[in-house]
DNA sequence: GTTAACTAACTAACCGTTTATATAGGAAGT
DNA sequence: ACTTCCTATATAAACGGTTAGTTAGTTAAC
């Protein structure tokens, strides 16, 4: 299920999220829950929940994407109340929003973009995708739902553009050839690279995956071939 | 809304799904609507109502997915009655396998494969996927929400092996260079040829539709050559 | 008159979201 | 240290709207 790191929570921990809770009037008719049944105490860490609840949300978005994913299943498999959601990501939407900024920047971060070695950048990406099968599913649910009203998370749309630059670039000092436009090359090299993904028209066998992984790489030399 | 041409419906008109229907279309003169009065009398044509649902549940699961459709925006589209639905299809999910399946035919019936003209091949692959934008999200949310459980329409998975096949004929004649395997050249080639459609991480332009064009072409040559 | 084609109304379950309530754990006062 | 009080954290239970699927009946066509 889940194949990525957990997820860090890095904000503060409010639960009031703007709005304040006051808890007014508490405990009169307190029907002691802990005495009935197997009482869990259950240690309190919002920081700790919200990221079980984004790691479990990360699985369930990847899965069912966002109309076909349940509130419920989240909270149930992150052993946390569904009403924790709300407090801490708002809504179903924004919950989805959240996960998905996570794995964006994540990528970003860990699969640097390199104009000069398009091929090796292929092989990279290739290698994290593989390593991250969530990832592409996400962003595939991300442009098929939100497809109309919605943008790209704003940092991916920076990086693209900032990469079709360094393209452009590279091609001005003769590095790469100007055969193609920097948009064509880039995103070239991103279907090439996501082409033998999982999801894809056809899966790919794991046996076969170096073979793949080193076409891929070939495919993208071809293309920054002068 | 509907990009495609309406969808003929073949097969045999059966309100009862399994047991027959031997009204058969006759009712193809029957232009007029009964005095268009307050109350509509609806001329009756179990085929075209058919097809008229059919085309509905094209635009509303290309835009909202299977979880994201809605069988009663489905029949409203349609002018026709939900049940209807139930009664000629079955279910939801076996109104989205008949959309798919139609769509998967009429793609494999219009852009032949040529193993000897890959780069053509692409061009017109591209061609069509502009032409009909419906088909290339309908695939991709058959991808991502049945990825586990279901297959592949028989008639596509038949196709890729297929054409696998001729690319492999194609290399043991020499008139394709043996520099990929034939599942990564026909895998890179689809590719390739759907990275700029609408939906895929960048959108495309139309301004520079025929550079990306042309570009796509180009990048499948380079794959082709010795 | 028979039957295929169609319809309105219904049902039962589901699901996102909210509310009312409880309690752990720390801070403040003594 | 001990008590008191506050509030962030957590939970159960509802709420209200929605939705896939059904049924029982009506009408058109032959």
């Amino acid at each position: 299920m889940s194949d990525d790191q957990p997820l860090p929570t890095n904000d503060q921990p409010s639960l009031s999220d703007g709005k304040r809770l006051l808890s007014s009037d508490r405990s009169l008719l307190t029907t002691d829950r802990s005495l009935l049944s197997g009482g869990k105490p259950r240690q309190r860490d919002a920081a700790a929940t919200k990221a079980r609840l984004l790691q479990a949300a990360t699985d369930e978005f990847a899965t069912h994407g966002i109309a076909g994913a349940r509130i419920d299943r989240i909270a149930a498999a992150a052993k946390a109340n569904k009403a924790l959601v709300y407090a801490y990501f708002g809504n179903k939407e924004a919950l989805f929003e959240a996960v998905l900024d996570t794995h964006v920047g994540r990528l970003l971060a860990e699969v640097p973009f390199t104009a000069d070695d398009l091929p090796g950048y292929a092989g990279r990406l290739f290698d994290y995708l593989l390593a991250h099968p969530h990832q592409l599913r996400l962003a595939t649910w991300h442009r098929l739902e939100e497809g109309a009203d919605k943008r790209n998370p704003a940092e991916l749309n920076d990086s693209l553009e900032h990469n079709a630059g360094l393209i452009a670039t590279a091609q001005d000092r003769g590095t790469l050839p100007t055969t193609f436009t920097p948009a064509d090359l880039l995103v070239f090299t991103l279907a090439l690279s996501s082409a033998w993904m999982p999801g894809s028209p056809t899966a790919m066998p794991r046996a076969a995956l170096d073979i793949h992984r080193a076409a891929v790489v070939e495919a993208v030399r071809r293309l920054v071939t002068k």
